[in-house]
DNA sequence: TGAAGCATGTAATTTGTTACATGATTGG
DNA sequence: CCAATCATGTAACAAATTACATGCTTCA
């Protein structure tokens, strides 16, 4: 079980039964650029928790006659889940970031700051837009998870300004 | 070329040359929990840039007697991660925390929040304590790293304690 | 002198990414 | 009715993690 499992297993609860086409969808929508997974993967993913008896597959025809194959969750795969879930959480995130590592090993801060900041702020613009549309209908996770990449969007976004102010003039 | 390669690279152009052992041991000191790797994954970068002419590996013999290779940059090695420093990042990184995760797809903030709360600010601490002992006499992309990261989990901290605060009584 | 842990490496397995394919739908 | 793009998937490849293996050192 990898975070990719739990990905898959979570969006098929929250947005009930799909295709792997679907999951592709919700994956972009909902965990955006805070946790990504290529199209392929899930594909990959979901044929093994089928497999494991965590999901169900079943094969539908869409309107156009293509088949597509439609999971839902079985009474395991919601367990698991839910077990998951209620474990505590002992691993740390890393920074993981490209620009950071440049920059550690001796990049030109003037050189990268400024591109640094400016993606930073298209991305902070995009989760307070998200957090304006929100309704306040959705689950409180989600929420709770935009207020985090806010708040780190932030953090990036003070950090290479004030290196591109430190260097530039 | 992945972030890896750069990681050998760069670890071997600031430290001097060194077998995967000291390479191994480098990273964990220097980029510890803000970008990890195995140590199996440095051998085999390692024998990679090797076999691209990046690297140049002898093997040397330890006092025990056992031998080992000692890897020394190539004037292309060194030619290349230039290349690398001086090129414009425009990747950003994503946060993938396993806690955060976890909290989007509706675990309890109450269960989650103190341990969460509490590892960030072990981590911090261990920063502001290496920041501490800093003498200025590295150069500067560790430094910068390091206030990148002590950024970061004071607000991991802010965020945690928070979700405590709001759920707890 | 035996156990713990350091130093050194390899192999197997799993994940993740990139590239390729191709039928359906829709807007111009 | 043609081009773009959506929907759906597979295959090949690259990277990362886990597990295994084992000779040295050191310290109790």
């Amino acid at each position: 079980m990898t975070p990719a499992s739990y990905i898959v297993l979570g969006l098929l609860e929250r947005y009930g039964p799909g295709s792997t086409y679907d999951l592709k969808r919700r994956a972009a929508q909902a965990l955006g650029n805070f946790w990504s997974t290529a199209h392929s993967q899930l594909y990959r993913t979901a044929e093994t928790l089928a497999k494991d008896g965590l999901l169900d597959p079943t094969t539908e025809s869409t309107p156009g006659g293509r088949e597509r194959i439609v999971y839902r969750l079985t009474p395991m795969g919601r367990k698991r889940l839910a077990q998951w879930r209620a474990q505590e959480e002992n691993e740390l995130a890393e920074l993981r970031d490209p620009g950071l590592l440049k920059l550690y090993f001796g990049a030109d801060p003037a050189a990268l700051a400024p591109a640094q900041a400016a993606a930073h702020r298209r991305q902070l613009q995009a989760y307070e837009q998200r957090k304006h549309e929100d309704d306040g209908a959705e689950p409180r996770g989600p929420w709770l998870t935009l207020e985090a990449g806010i708040a780190h969007e932030r953090v990036w976004v003070r950090y290479w300004e004030g290196l591109a102010a430190t260097t530039d003039p």
